[in-house]
DNA sequence: TTTGTTTATAGCAATATTACGATGAATGTT
DNA sequence: AACATTCATCGTAATATTGCTATAAACAAA
């Protein structure tokens, strides 16, 4: 089928996933954490910087910039990307929610 | 392809990327979820949670158990599922490493 | 031993993802 | 205008993922 039944979860759930989704590839990861580490970006430089070709960057930030972890703008030839610092903090509190469910309480039945 | 090119990333950049993937699905999200709030589990009890069938669910802790989030142990003809407590903690370092990036620095560029 | 219960596995069809080459669109340079 | 540069999109091939049915395996109960 290759497709996720959506429609049984929720809407908290489904937000999850989509987020640690497009985590799920290092070229993504490799690129958020580029943009953090220079603070603004040009698409080229990430051609180089990561060994992929152009046209697969420029797919992976279509993802990024999808879901809003990302914006672009066009600066004459070249497009300026960078992390959209507020939508980063409300996928952050989202995935904290996840990560951080309470632990203390688990048995160690198994 | 649908092949990526991990070779091409650091172990760091691919260790995030795996566990992210397995976070890619709400099932799996779920599934989590639900072992987080009663903190042991029968896998029959999940096939009545959500709502996909009993091989599906098999499937997803499967991958669950090979990341090392959850243990499994055998009891009579049922499985007990729970979460992996000192792996979880070991996951969400990792993954609050990558969140927790700083984003003060960031010049609003765009 | 037969039967039922529970979970895992095999095999499959449908869809998604990844990556690339070729090409197009937009802008800058000469 | 002609050309170069940069990035996006199209089309395609290879592989991965999801979910199911059918079935096997393991154990318990009768």
């Amino acid at each position: 089928m290759g497709l996720a039944k959506t429609e049984m979860f929720t809407d908290q759930q489904n937000e999850i996933a989509l987020f640690a989704k497009v985590f799920g590839h290092p070229a993504r990861v490799s690129i958020l954490q580029y943009l953090f580490k220079i603070n603004s970006c040009i698409c080229g430089d990430l051609v180089n910087q990561i060994g992929l070709a152009q046209p697969t960057i420029s797919q992976h930030l279509k993802e990024l910039k999808h879901l809003g972890l990302i914006k672009g703008n066009v600066e004459g030839t070249s497009v300026c990307y960078c992390i959209h610092t507020e939508n980063w903090i409300k996928m952050k509190e989202t995935m904290l929610q996840f990560l951080n469910q309470d632990i203390s309480k688990i048995e160690d039945c198994c």
